[in-house]
DNA sequence: ACTTTCCGTAAGTTATCACTTACGGTTAGT
DNA sequence: ACTAACCGTAAGTGATAACTTACGGAAAGT
């Protein structure tokens, strides 16, 4: 259940941008608002909703505050597609055997 | 760029509800619309969204219109995943490495 | 102590989206 | 032909959420 915050998280195009600014390695809210075309407190709105999803954690580091890409959201994810996927394939099996009858 | 409309069509819980209904094989529209509490064209119009983003296909059969599932939404999304999984581990190994010198 | 830097939060606005009811079209059955 | 079943679309409404500016607090430097 734990994918649904996950998911709605990843859904907003800007939102996933902050996301993949971390994807090199850990970086400060001012690193990550660079290059982004909004303003900075929207930035900090956005990785307190991935935070909340369990897709980034931060740490204090002097006045900066350190953001990184924590995978229990991603693996999240992951159960929950690797689950689909079996699901969606068994099912296509079973309905190609009826066609054959 | 294709998981954009995938991860923004499974983030509503009703629609990814929608969704899962064809999680055992195809189903007709009214099928998947009983059992959810939400009106019929509701329905319609999510099942509308999930086909847009390659989540769902459909094909007629009299006057029933049957959908199921398309596995390349959830490929869009199982790629984009895996890229960012290896990503985010290599970026933690060398954060390691940084902490030991 | 004062200033600067860096960040989170509050308040307010605007756009988006999920839902409803109403309507029309298509197919099958009688 | 007429009816019934099944579904998509249009139009309208209410709620949510993404953004802005404004403000305040904490840490580091002088």
């Amino acid at each position: 259940m734990a994918y649904q915050a996950a998911f709605l998280a990843l859904a907003d195009p800007t939102r996933r941008h902050v996301f993949e600014r971390l994807r090199g390695g850990p970086k400060s809210v001012g690193k990550i608002a660079a290059g982004i075309p909004v303003s900075r407190p929207a930035v900090s709105q956005h990785l307190g909703v991935l935070k909340r999803a369990g897709l980034v954690r931060d740490r204090a580091e002097g006045t900066r505050r350190v953001y990184y890409i924590d995978l229990h959201g991603l693996a999240a994810i992951r159960i929950w597609l690797d689950g689909f996927w079996e699901d969606a394939l068994t099912a296509f099996a079973a309905e190609l055997k009826k066609e054959e009858q």
